[in-house]
DNA sequence: TCCGTCATGTAAATGGTTACATGATTCG
DNA sequence: CGAATCATGTAACCATTTACATGACGGA
């Protein structure tokens, strides 16, 4: 997997579902893949510049002056496949909470029992919020799409329960 | 939480534990913490020399010539207790299987299902992991450390079997 | 008119991995 | 003796975020 792969993959992917700018681009990637995705614009102006050049997207006026919407080329498709036919890298574990808890006795029991409470209230937050994504996915007509997104959505709420299961009998344990 | 204070709080937190060379050290993090942290030599030998820097650690000379030996100072542990106080940094989701498995009418069945089916492998080989990681501080002795090191064995545990579990219900869906 | 949003891009700083260079020690 | 391990460190590279600079457009 060569540089820069994983940002023109998103980049890519997300073109798929239709023309965009830039600004777009970014507000759709932080809008449905924000629950396991994220880009930059730091990111998302460079990975364009280099696909236009490498003729994957191409570039059209938008309806604004100085704006650009771009699309995917039947080449750009073809590199889509291909990046994605790659095995996903494994990015090295950095798990702070855990990492602080394992040194629980340097930290104190209090801060403990506090760092699991918030780590347990961020996953409640993030099960209300995939509640709401459920919801709308499944309201909506059904589509190619429609089934991985609930596959996505599903994963999170896995991840989810399983940490509130983990914070409460960690909470217990910790008295 | 000012620069490279995440690299700074695993290095003394793993020196909390006792004096250790750098490659030791590296062994260490790797060894008890590599479930949830990883740190290269790159990083760790710098470190470790700022660290010094200001007197939070102290060095001697080891049993091999050339080799230094860290331990914390009293400031080392207080510097430490000041870092796991603040709250662990959350670093912004980057899931690339997620992320494949969300363009699955491009990438194609097949190739999801061969997705889910790696990432549940994945899953049971860290189980396994797991399953020895707790015999082992289970066999040992009572100490302070060991409800801790148990507690980040649970988790990983929780984790990994609400992985399998999506990974089955996904592979149902897919067919 | 002024503010919020849309829009593009660059520069600097950060955080991290990998590869390399070097050499001593231990054990088979 | 030769290989594996212990040990330290640097340099290059890569990925990514954040802040900044710039400006047009639409609506209160």
């Amino acid at each position: 997997m060569s540089r820069a792969a994983q940002t023109d993959l998103a980049v890519l992917a997300a073109l798929s579902l239709g023309p965009a700018t830039g600004y777009a681009l970014r507000e759709a990637v932080h809008e449905h893949l924000g629950l396991f995705w994220s880009e930059s614009f730091g990111q998302i102006y460079p990975a364009l510049t280099r696909l236009r050049g490498e003729e994957l997207v191409a570039a059209d006026r938008g309806d604004r002056p100085g704006s650009t919407v771009h699309r995917l080329t039947p080449a750009g498709r073809e590199r889509l496949v291909e990046l994605m036919r790659e095995p996903p890298p494994t990015s090295p574990p950095r798990n702070g909470m855990l990492l602080r808890l394992f040194f629980g006795n340097v930290l104190g029991a209090e801060a403990c029992r506090q760092l699991v409470t918030e780590s347990r209230a961020r996953a409640v937050a993030l099960l209300e919020r995939l509640a709401v994504a459920r919801a709308t996915t499944e309201s909506e007509p059904d589509s190619p799409q429609r089934p991985y997104s609930l596959m996505t959505i599903s994963a999170g709420e896995h991840s989810a329960r399983a940490a509130i299961a983990w914070a409460d009998e960690t909470l217990a344990a910790l008295g």
